[in-house]
RNA sequence: GGAGAGAUGGCCGAGUGGUCGAAGGCGCACCCCUGCUAAGGGUGUAAGGGCCAAAAGCCCUUCGAGGGUUCGAAUCCCUCUCUCUCCGCCA
């Protein structure tokens, strides 16, 4: 959520940089609801503080033996005021974070101008796309012929969008999220978080997914209870609130959390898109890295946090570029967002396998996240960070398809022999 | 699932209807004294919001959450959540 006070001293500047993402923001609506929630506080806190006063002074007449009728009955009229004024300042207050929840993030002044992703702006390549002397195949096709990836049972138990892995492409897939992990904690200074699954819905709100985004997540009702779960999107949910409603200390920043969690996605408004194979999923395994840190150190965060993930991609040997989101195209929370995209010869192109986004202080805000300043002494919001490092399930398509042989067999890259019992190819079962 | 106990400021912990946002301690910050290794004294120290150009100051809210009783609730009543102990069950 934006920072009220920015809003109220600067809406101009504020709608001007939001309107960079396609987002109009209604400056008299929220002027006029501001006007209304400020004279409704005005009254209900004056209301309040001579009703305090008059409790009191009830109190001291009857210590002194002295008849406190006339102040009772002013009271009791204090209270049915105290009613009214309440009344109302919780209908404006209810509008304002309706309007409040639903702003999305400021860009940072870097981020590429366009309305789509053909604006965005590629920032670096690594590796040589390679050269195949046969037709590579995809990684369906691949997987399929190897026996390890089976949609058609997946489609009996699950329906679309899950996939069943099987023998060395199952173990694969396990061994990328262990290598990941192992990578992050041992070499790039992270700690491991084990996280739940099923979250509440402030953790949602706190990260932004709700109120706006409910569609795109799994809803589960829980007998009896007034409150469901959802399953988590991201581990960034589960990780990133795990600062919610406090105050860390400057000496314990910054923090840095890796956890390997599944993610499930309704993707409501995906229709049609990326069916074929194991692109686009209602559940997939996703190793995220969180950094929580102090403001003036967020924008090297992340480069430090981009570059960790791409670290897992040139260990796998796997061709990637890096791509800066332009205004139009980055994720609701974020204020800069860099793209990894990892190169698939199945599809000829490059493809996401990680979104790492700085979110400054929007998330921080909204989870009541804060930091004691030691130069102001004050609590002050942090900024929170989130990237895949990386996704497993495309991890696994990228391994597939970039280190195909001839016969359909797969070569394993060295980093992950370790966790694969030695093996250097992956052949049929 | 059953029975019981609890939830108060950064931490510990007092507080059962009225100047309680809350004693005391720890921690932290600053100051003073002393200076023979370790202490002694003082002051300050929650968050969120509002009025104000700003500071000062003042006001409101918050004692797990929500509701209720009352002129007035940390304190009484109801519901819920979480934690701990014992029993049951279980990976």
């Amino acid at each position: 959520m934006l920072d009220s006070k920015q809003l109220r001293a600067d809406a101009a500047g504020v709608a001007a940089n939001l309107a960079r993402r396609g987002f109009t923001l209604d400056v008299a609506a929220f002027n006029a609801l501001e006007e209304r929630r400020k004279a409704a506080q005005i009254e209900s806190d004056r209301v309040r503080a001579e009703r305090n006063a008059n409790a009191k002074a009830v109190g001291i007449a009857k210590g002194r033996k002295e008849d406190p009728t006339a102040l009772l009955a002013r009271a009791e009229e204090l209270t049915r005021q105290l009613e009214a004024s309440d009344t109302a300042i919780n209908a404006v207050q209810a509008e304002l974070d309706d309007l409040l929840l639903g702003i999305p993030n400021l860009l940072h002044e870097s981020v590429p101008e366009g309305r789509d992703e053909s604006a965005n702006q590629e920032m670096r390549r690594w590796g040589e796309p390679r050269k195949f002397d046969f037709t590579p195949k995809d990684h369906v096709e691949l997987g399929e012929q190897l026996g390890g990836l089976d949609f058609e049972s997946a489609a009996r138990i699950s329906g679309a969008r899950f996939a069943v892995l099987k023998g060395g492409i199952a173990r694969l897939h396990r061994a990328l999220a262990q290598f990941m992990l192992d990578l992050h904690t041992g070499e790039h200074g992270y700690t491991e978080a084990y996280v739940p699954y099923l979250v509440l819905g402030p953790a949602l709100q706190g990260t932004g997914q709700l109120p706006k985004f409910e569609q795109d997540l799994f809803k589960v009702p829980v007998a009896g209870a007034e409150s469901s779960f959802y399953l988590i999107p991201t581990a960034e949910v589960p990780v990133t609130n795990l600062v919610r409603d406090s105050i860390v200390d400057a000496k314990d920043l910054p923090k840095k959390f890796v956890a390997h969690t599944p993610c499930f996605r309704s993707e409501a408004g995906a229709a049609g898109k990326d069916t074929r194979g194991l692109i686009r999923q209602h559940q997939f395994e996703k190793v995220e890295l969180v950094h929580i840190v102090k403001p003036a150190d967020s924008y090297a965060a992340l480069e430090e946090l981009t570059s960790h993930a791409e670290k897992v991609l040139q260990k796998l040997e796997l061709p990637h570029r890096v791509v800066a989101l332009c205004a139009g195209d980055i994720g609701f929370g974020s204020a800069k967002t860099y793209d990894i995209e990892v190169w698939l010869p199945g599809q000829n192109k490059y493809r996401e396998i990680s979104s790492c986004s700085n979110c400054e202080a929007f998330q921080a805000r909204r989870m009541q996240a804060r930091w004691r300043n030691p130069e102001t002494g004050k609590p002050e919001p942090l900024h929170t960070l989130n990237g895949s490092g990386v996704a497993v399930g495309r991890a696994l398509v990228a391994v597939l398809e970039n280190h195909q042989n001839a016969d359909g067999s797969i070569t394993v890259p060295a980093a992950l022999r370790p966790y694969m019992g030695g093996a250097e190819r992956i052949t049929g079962n």
